[in-house]
DNA sequence: CTAGTGATTAAC
DNA sequence: TTAATCACTAGG
């Protein structure tokens, strides 16, 4: 099978497919100072067509037009002033989607990943969070748009040993203010690189959460 | 828990 | 033109 092949034909069906699929694959990743392999561990899906909470909700703009384009690219963005996050996308051309990649395990090289990541405090920290894997991956601007099935990318996206069924977990999606109610998270049970569950600020607390 | 960062977007 | 929003991290 072909990475080509096995990213293409399995992304383009649905971002909630893609999602459970993505657990467990790696991506490679060309940094200027060396070559990092990481195990995605941790997801999250967007679907632009019904899902508020995804970036192309509102429709094609310069900033989410990968999310519209084939499957298998690099959707990177700037959020919050200074961190960038790293997607990959799914469905069909024209049928906007992409999975958030939250979470991630080192492979190697764990020399490089702790120089490109300098102030994890654990090995575990070193790509647990959107931002954190982004920075790991040395992702920025400029890769957006990337096609991670291409050898020649510096930017990679490889199958990986599966994840059995029992050891995957879904849940509601971090710190996100729309449509609370849909388990679109997916990760691997007991991963030491899955982040701890995050209440968006802008969600009212209930009254049986106060203590 | 909170500060802080700046691009993006919708509303004026 | 302006202001609110944002799929976050680091530090206390």
């Amino acid at each position: 099978m072909t990475v080509g092949t096995f990213a293409r034909e399995h992304l383009a069906v649905d971002v909630l497919a893609a999602a459970r699929l993505l657990l467990g694959c790696l991506v490679v990743a060309d940094r200027p100072d060396g070559q990092v392999v990481v195990r995605l561990v941790e997801l999250e899906a967007y679907r632009g067509s019904d899902d508020p909470a995804a970036h192309s909700y509102r429709g094609r703009t310069d900033r989410n037009a990968v999310m519209f384009g084939p499957p298998g690219y690099l959707y990177v963005y700037f959020v919050y002033g200074l961190h960038f996050c790293a997607n990959i996308s799914c469905l069909p051309h024209g049928k906007p989607g992409a999975v958030l990649l939250r979470g991630a395990e080192v492979i190697s090289d764990l020399d490089i990943a702790r120089l490109a990541r300098p102030t994890a405090r654990s090995d575990a920290d070193l790509a647990r969070g959107p931002a954190r894997l982004a920075t790991l991956l040395g992702l920025q601007r400029e890769h957006n748009g990337l096609d991670l099935t291409d050898p020649t990318s510096p930017v990679r996206l490889l199958p990986g040993d599966p994840v059995p069924a029992q050891r995957v977990r879904t849940g509601p999606r971090v710190g996100v203010a729309a449509a609370q109610d849909r388990a679109w998270r997916f990760w691997v049970d007991g991963s030491p690189a899955v982040s701890a569950y995050r209440r968006h600020p802008n969600q009212a607390r209930r009254q049986s959460d106060r203590k």
